[in-house]
DNA sequence: GTCTATATGGCGATAGAC
DNA sequence: GTCTATCGCCATATAGAC
């Protein structure tokens, strides 16, 4: 009974707190408004977490181990390098219309704390160094243009990201702030940004 | 007397917070921090600015009217779109080498308080509208591949800015935390960025 | 486990002497 | 103009009743 009631004032304070910071940040979240999210009072989230930043590191695990690996997964599969790349970007601009708020949420906290980052990836399963590997193989094959693989990646994150990452701006330089033409840019990119990258990589 | 006291101050003022704010960001700026900079003490800050926020207000005005001119002036002159596209890289590319902070700094405050950012920003001479239509007419005269002229600013702006706001993350990720390969990497991409969008926008 | 009330500390801002 | 001392607020964190 009581580890049943326990269970559930958990969860509900992880997904509060998952909704909280994801938009606001560790520094811009307040525990009050976790707590109100939560439907709790504020002295019931150091009782479960004890701290603002232990309930903040809980909740960043559960963000890369949930964001990471899904997109990472597809990178190493067995499939032609072509099908690859569009179903890896498929997957990345799914995961991030879905999460909006992720690229300036990882942004911001890369800033915050560089090495707390580094250690929670490093635990996350992402191998780095394989999806390397396998892009020099595919320039070897002649597969693709051949360029510094960590360039190839840097890329096509960057082009996935930035426009959900600096959205204000953008939506203010591009369409005069129009939020809804914003949304049919990035619902369009899911195909110019496949056909920018396939022009720049693959020979014709 | 007075006023030649005055002005040393408020430049030493000035100076100190641009480093701060350009660094923190207006949240993580502390003004005792800027007031040690300045190698003077908190009232005084008060004194000249009044309050934090129109402190802020005064660097960030000098920072968007120091950056975006100088890289958007090359975009309307009367040149070659190979070589106009060559020159705006290398002056973005270079303004982000010596301002290094600049992507994280804005990306912050682009979530932080968009519209004061819109306001500058107009205020600043830049016009999106007429890059856009300049991109329209060289594509219509079959210089570059045909493609929505939103994508393309945004692109370029993603490729460039972005391994510079995500350094701690990418130098993590494809450098096992070498920084000073990530530096060679970055100055590197002065040339493959340019050889990737070229690829994507340039007919063969 | 959950609540109310309060302690503790940091930071922006002000008062007032010089 | 510049300083020291202090106010007032807000946010994290804790004490203690239920």
């Amino acid at each position: 009974m009581n580890s049943i009631k326990k269970d559930n004032t958990e969860q509900k304070i992880m997904d509060a707190a998952h909704a909280v910071f994801l938009e606001k940040g560790m520094d811009g979240a307040r525990m009050q408004e976790i707590a109100n999210e939560a439907g709790i009072n504020k002295a019931l989230l150091h009782y479960y977490f004890r701290t603002k930043q232990k309930l903040f590191e809980a909740i960043f695990k559960r963000v890369i181990k949930h964001s990471f690996p899904i997109v990472s997964k597809t990178l190493l599969s067995d499939i032609p390098i072509r099908e690859k790349m569009d179903l890896f970007i498929d997957s990345y601009l799914n995961l991030l219309s879905k999460n909006p708020f992720l690229p300036a949420f990882l942004l911001k906290e890369i800033h915050r704390d560089p090495e707390f980052l580094a250690n929670v990836i490093k635990g996350s399963g992402i191998n780095p160094d394989k999806i390397l590997t396998m892009l020099g193989k595919e320039m070897d094959k002649g597969n693709i243009r051949r360029m510094n693989p960590r360039d190839l990646i840097t890329n096509i994150i960057a082009l996935s990201v930035f426009p959900f990452a600096a959205k204000p701006l953008l939506s203010i330089m591009l369409f005069n702030g129009d939020q809804k033409a914003y949304k049919i840019f990035l619902q369009e990119r899911r195909e110019t940004v496949k056909e920018f990258i396939f022009n720049a990589i693959f020979l014709k």
